[in-house]
DNA sequence: GGGTACATGTAATCAGTTACATGATTTA
DNA sequence: TAAATCATGTAACTGATTACATGTACCC
């Protein structure tokens, strides 16, 4: 089981019968601001859990005969299981920009400082909008969802306060 | 060129004659921490890079006869080229733990606390060890691989304290 | 001198990425 | 009715993960 199969769960057992397409978009409005799950696996995924018992699958008869997903006894096993157990490996913070702050020092201040002032201004970006997002799954929907976008956003500031510090005094300017 | 490449590009610039095990050493004492990067990739990784021309090899004539790195004008050239530019993609969080509790309302209360509860221990835990870390290296070395551990630190410190808040507040409560 | 940990890789598998391709709806 | 966009997948490739395997140095 891979983290894309317990988004896979989630998402068929909180939305009930969704297609592939319909994890899509919930990926696009939410999770995925931060974590990015790309479409095709959203495809290859299910089948995977159809393959070990933990969904079920059935076609549309009409138009666009599309796959429906349906969790199973024992597929709603296991994510419980998955959900109530403490995770032990921390976070991932993948970055680009960051990779190349670590090695600034084989770069010329100015390229940092580029670097740093792109960084900041995108961080603040994101911020903002991420924002608006949780705002509005606060008011109508679920909370869990808004409270993982929560931490997010504080990355976001952090970030883009930590990057605008960069650009004014770069590392490598000593 | 993935980040793997420019991470060992970067350590091999950085470094001199590298070995894939130095490089092994060098990802543990630091940006490992936040972004793992397994040890096979830094054996297959120099190799593609000597296929492309950004690297040059040789091998050690006695004892462990050890694969050495260096870089080659084209992979410094690359180098700086991609140091300089700015990076567009924002930063990838990645957390089994935010995964679960962007799914809480399928688990009961008490699993959401234990998940919290367990996260703020071991994100407080990481961010002092972090922080020596990051002390030791302001001290004697490069004040650039000091400047990425801290955003890793403040990342820390805010997820500790998001997750004290998550367990003393859980989303699904309400 | 036997065990343990460090060092150095290889191999097999599988997931993830990118690109391609086409059918269905909407809109101009 | 043509164009554009949304929807729904498949295929090829390559990188990442996991597991295996063996050699070397150190220490008890």
């Amino acid at each position: 089981m891979t983290p894309t199969s317990y988004l896979v769960l989630g998402f068929v057992s909180r939305s009930g019968p969704v297609t592939s397409y319909d994890m899509k978009q919930l990926v696009k409005a939410g999770i995925g601001k931060f974590w990015s799950f790309p479409h095709s696996q959203l495809y290859a995924e299910p089948e995977r859990l159809v393959d070990g018992g933990f969904l079920s699958s059935r076609k549309e008869e009409g138009g666009r005969r599309r796959r429906l997903y349906e969790i199973t006894p024992a597929g709603r096993t296991e994510l419980e299981a998955w959900l109530s157990e403490p995770s032990p490996e921390g976070t991932e913070l993948r970055d680009l920009a960051l990779l190349k702050l670590y090695f600034c020092s084989l770069a010329p201040s100015e390229a940092v400082v580029r670097v740093a002032k792109s960084a900041a201004q995108l961080h603040a970006d994101l911020a903002t909008e991420w924002a608006a997002v949780a705002e509005a799954l606060r008011a109508s929907a679920d909370p869990c969802q808004a409270a993982t976008l929560e931490l997010g956003i504080r990355y976001e500031r952090a970030a883009a306060a930590f990057w605008r510090e960069i650009a004014e005094d770069p590392p490598t300017s000593t």
